[in-house]
DNA sequence: TATAAATGTAGACTATAGTCCGTTGTACTA
DNA sequence: TAGTACAACGGACTATAGTCTACATTTATA
């Protein structure tokens, strides 16, 4: 599987566990809207700083949310 | 603690427990040589897709490679 | 000490991460 | 049906990830 994918998957996930908007999530994150938007579709492939700044956003630690990666 | 500092020394102190050098690793995980260099330096703020070849290069899920981090 | 193997560093370069603005599609509700 | 909220999408743009070449420095080992 591949890893943007995956982790666009997860991070939309975990989204909606929170019932937060792409926008919400953005803004908690930092990040462009339309940039989470991307991420969720898992056409980026984004950086470890931005990863973190989401996984703080969702209150998930980085390593949690690539458990499953193989 | 800063995300690319801690993942450049995680990365540094698997490598030296398989007895790798950098270029031996850059080679594994189709990455420059340089560029691990900066890495482990803490210089640099990799991208899921390289993180996830380096973490298979070592032979370690990457979620163990960031699970100390906070 | 000489020599090799490994690491560190610098700079120029290309590819792409990440932003920003605007528009469109969709679904829900007044 | 208008209005609001959100998701999807495009394009143009800036910042930076990641490569490559080359040289300097360290570290072992003969």
């Amino acid at each position: 599987m591949n890893i943007n994918v995956y982790f666009g998957n997860k991070i939309k996930e975990e989204r909606l566990k929170l019932n937060l908007s792409q926008e919400k999530l953005a803004l908690e994150a930092d990040v462009d809207r339309t940039y989470v938007n991307d991420i969720e579709k898992g056409s980026r492939n984004v950086s470890l700083v931005i990863a973190f700044k989401l996984s703080k956003a969702l209150n998930i630690p980085l390593s949690n949310l690539l458990k499953d990666l193989k």
